[in-house]
DNA sequence: CGTGTCATGTAATCAGTTACATGATTCA
DNA sequence: TGAATCATGTAACTGATTACATGACACG
């Protein structure tokens, strides 16, 4: 089991930068690590809730004027505790789920087009992430340049360069070799 | 949502080469779509049961001696339409979750010894991958050469290489980033 | 006047894992 | 004698998504 129950520390770590309500920490994690997780407000609101119960972190209403309320959350020290002994814990692998590669493992069952549907689809994505990551990168290098924590951001964004041109290869390379087979059995 | 509720298309794919147990089932796919796609007994049966309610497939009890019977599905018509309209639908884009960057984001606070760490596992772990992935495609390039099929397994295993390669790279390429932040901080 | 932002939350639902239960047979 | 294989299933639990509900203000 991996990437289940770890909601937790994903809060935990976007509250190690100073206190936030429930809408910012979303509003954090979708401009920061969206491209490697992503939390609901579902998901969200009864998480920091139980977090609180825990005495992991800390909450204080703060009444405002022409817009809701808002709830601001803080780490407390168990918290800050908590989350360092967790970014110390092995990563644990996670259960595989991709249905890309199982529509082409059954691909002999459908007419070829239906496989290099499939592959072109994954190509065009990995070029616009490609896009989006190069993107980030530049944004990040020039409006952060000497943060600390940078080094480890753009660790991340590496993975997803990559990962994306690991996939963009592939796919092409599959791409080649379906129509090879497109060829010998005469379709298309 | 993707890679959720798919559970059916895997066993109705691997009941299209035939009637099998839901033993059989996990069998079949602990050795072929293991890599990237697991069934756990747990979700098996009720799934296997759901899709007989449906009309999708149609079992039958074969009485055994000395083992316990067993229940052995086949697919039906409607079984099969379901699955090659499935195997046609676009991929839906999964949520994604990835312990290994969420460490990585917060490393900084943390020593760096711990972000070493863990990039040395993952990197000791794609080295595995890659040999077992190896090891799978000369089996099935000698065990099923001609196999109208192995087209499409070769890919699936294509994916595995790509993929495991771009995280060795990316590891050793981060693992020396780390070794500079080392430095600059003087820790190490 | 409609859309987007700010802001919090609940309820219904879903999918899936883990652990448990049973029990004969075969093999080392 | 103990473990592995064959074989099917249920129950408890967990984690998370989606849709729903509310409501003021700002902006074009």
């Amino acid at each position: 089991m991996s990437e289940r129950g770890k909601s937790r520390y994903s809060i935990l770590g976007v509250l190690s930068s100073g206190p936030k309500s429930g809408y910012d920490i979303k509003k954090m994690t979708e401009s920061s690590t969206a491209h490697f997780w992503a939390e609901s407000y579902g998901n969200l609101y009864p998480t920091l809730r139980r977090l609180e119960s825990e005495g992991l972190v800390a909450s204080q209403l703060l009444p405002q004027e022409g817009r809701p309320d808002k709830r601001v959350y803080r780490l407390t020290g168990p918290g800050r505790n908590a989350f360092r002994e967790w970014l110390a814990e092995p990563v644990e692998e996670a259960p595989v789920r991709n249905e890309l590669l199982l529509k082409l493992f059954f691909g002999a069952q459908a007419p070829i087009a239906v496989s290099r549907y499939h592959l072109e689809r994954i190509r065009a994505r990995q070029l616009e992430l490609l896009e989006t990551y190069r993107g980030v990168e530049r944004w990040l290098a020039s409006e952060h340049a000497g943060h600390p924590e940078l080094p480890f951001w753009l660790m991340t964004l590496a993975y997803g360069r990559h990962h994306s041109q690991a996939l963009l290869d592939w796919s092409s390379e599959s791409l080649a070799g379906l129509a090879n087979v497109a060829e010998q059995k005469g379709e298309d």
